[in-house]
DNA sequence: CTCATATACTTTAACATTAAACTATTTTAT
DNA sequence: ATAAAATAGTTTAATGTTAAAGTATATGAG
């Protein structure tokens, strides 16, 4: 039985209407576990830290979290009033920054992550890890797409 | 081979992070489409008074939306300023208020719809509807979850 | 009837985000 | 060598969002 263009373009809205969701309520939950204050923007960046590399520029991060770079400065400067981590001119080029981590930072994340355990663990619970981790290869096909596309248009 | 709770852990961050780049990816080429200045809020109301019933009150457009009373006094300002939707008093109760598109709010869910198409119609031949329909299941059940975690805390 | 409570909506302050303008550096082309 | 273009990051103005306080109206218990 065919669709019609409505019913199709429906369903599409129907998706990203799920995708909406889910992010304004994971964020949301996530952040109420969160130790005073800590957004998960922030929190972000401070696991990018754990999972990916030790030391990082500004545009990095903002590549690596798809946001604006104007997003990732006001980020930066939150974790840095909270002394989460450390932003100091590139000595090799002047127009770099190098962001890097501190040790409150790395605790903070610490207790971030422990205090979404009870979460997280329902979450691998009720869905098992390998569904997940299918679910998020799919998304991320749609994700690289849509990226594409936003870069074709301009 | 048996996977540690941190390697699960990340598994699940990693399912949120798509997610969310998802929503603000889609969300913005989504409103690059739209006509002059409606965002996707705007949107969502003027679609919902096509889809759902041509007359509202704002807490049930709140309640539809999932957002704070708050947040949809401010978009409902906003598209009442452009002419989109029209706010009366309620005759029937004087704390409620009474909600209706315009003939221009009809135009302009129009116009959006078809602006919109030409990004629509390359996801469909993208992805097909069907996979779409699929990974839409496995969202919502994700979703339901979340809400009744939600509900269950405070 | 009256007062306490619940409901509907608005306002305010705070924050995250974007787009676009801006500053400062580095690279490239001539 | 110099001027133009590209790159890295910041700032500003606008919007959307929340939480919490505030206003006004309706309901209900006594």
């Amino acid at each position: 039985m065919a669709k019609t263009n409505e019913e199709m373009d429906m369903e599409i809205f129907g998706f990203f209407t799920e995708v909406s969701i889910i992010a304004q309520l994971s964020i949301s939950l996530f952040e109420r576990q969160l130790p005073e204050g800590l957004t998960n923007s922030q929190f972000g960046v401070l696991n990018w830290f754990h999972r990916v590399d030790n030391e990082a520029t500004p545009g990095r991060l903002a590549a690596a979290f798809q946001v604006t770079p104007g997003a990732m400065t006001n980020t930066l400067k939150r974790l840095e009033a909270k002394a989460l981590i450390k932003v100091e001119p590139d000595a090799s080029s002047g127009r770099r920054k190098r962001v890097t981590i501190t040790p409150e930072g790395r605790d903070m994340r610490q207790r971030a992550i422990e205090s979404a355990t009870p979460l997280l663990a329902e979450l691998v619970q009720a869905f098992s890890p390998s569904a997940i981790a299918e679910q998020t290869r799919e998304l991320a096909k749609i994700r690289e797409y849509l990226d594409a596309y936003r870069y074709r248009e301009s």
